[in-house]
DNA sequence: CGCGACGTTGATTTGCCTCAACGATTGTGG
DNA sequence: CCACAATCGTTGAGGCAAATCAACGTCGCG
């Protein structure tokens, strides 16, 4: 891989991260020397259930499913992550225990990662990680705070329309089967969801 | 209510706030300064749907409960909070529009709140306040992400032996209607899952 | 004391799951 | 690049989990 395209990949991460409050240029020195490139290939892992979560992981492109696997075998979609977004197993990361969910490459994807330590001492020197990161959080607990107002109050077809609202370009690009993973229904009764919707226009 | 009650209720916050980032004396009393006490009766609320939530709530005594009404009218607990949590219409209170939320409590309450502009002077003037709600957010994210995890996985009963085993002391002082609604079943059927457990032994 | 919230039970209905089967895509290894 | 395999989307029959509606006794609070 030529190395002006990690330039141009990291560039994104900046944009994405300086949004909320602007970068200095050590700022920036620091985080494009302690994020790490990688690429992942379709149904490339970057975790595994058992595994200690070592990364905080920056998505450039492609996407991932983040799921557990149930006793009966089933996998269960907790989260979907494509380009600008953030994807770790945040409670394996910050305890350092083993976690129990996978993460996966649905496409074949390149990121750009760095490590707990590393994080720690961003944090620890440059304050202003801490408010990115913070906010970076909080969105993604309204996020989630939201899906669970859906899951305790709306029909499964409530749900996918509000999925494909929600998300149309995720939408456009997953397999159902992943989104009725993700929507807690079996992907036979979204296909029936699915039916019942076009019928009615 | 004596002055020093409320410097006591104060100490509660400062050893929740400190454990894991140990805040020194200019902090502290800031600190002090900007979090206000108030007293809510039992139904009391602190935040109506189609309010701009102004505050953010830390709980010193009593309980809490956050939740959304649908078309039917029905109510959905998203959340409790009890002493040592905090709570607060996360969206609104960051968008600063007006949110879909009640929070109201259920039983009577003493609180500490700070408001958005004194947060905001207490993130730039003391950076360590912002890892310290870093982390506090943080761990209601994995809270939240688990919560996911039983609604599209797990039954009823299951999600009801998780509850209670999880939150054992939130469980006996509710009543079961509020659990049912933060469970996302009916009152009813909570009523025949529990008569199930309870013959099972 | 009386009223409203609470917990429970039963009968019925509905939403969603399970299992099985089928063509249509898609992806991949040779 | 093709051929085969795997995944995907869909349909249908039958079953189970959970909702709905109605009714009733109890309890705590005002």
């Amino acid at each position: 891989m030529a190395l002006h395209e990690e330039a141009k990949h990291k560039e994104l991460l900046l944009a994405h991260m300086s949004a909320a409050f602007p970068l200095q240029e050590k700022e920036i020195k620091e985080l494009f020397l302690l994020f790490t490139e990688r690429k992942v290939k379709r149904r490339g892992f970057i975790l595994h259930q058992g595994d200690i979560c070592k990364h905080f992981t920056f998505v450039v492109s492609g996407c991932f499913k983040m799921y557990a696997i149930d006793q009966a075998g089933k996998e269960h979609n907790l989260e979907f992550a494509a380009e600008n977004e953030w994807v770790s197993d945040l409670s394996s990361f910050y305890s350092e225990k083993p976690g129990s969910v996978y993460i996966e490459a649905i496409e074949p994807a390149v990121i750009l990662q760095i490590t707990r330590p590393d994080l720690i001492y961003l944090y620890a020197n440059y304050p202003k990680f801490n408010s990115t990161f913070r906010i970076i959080i909080e969105r993604k607990y309204i996020e989630l705070q939201n899906r669970v107002l859906q899951n305790i109050s709306a029909t499964a077809e409530e749900r996918y329309v509000n999925f494909i609202t929600q998300y149309p370009a995720l939408a456009s690009r997953l397999p159902n089967t992943q989104i009725a993973s993700y929507l807690g229904i079996t992907s036979e009764f979204l296909s029936k969801v699915r039916k019942d919707l076009a019928h009615k226009r």
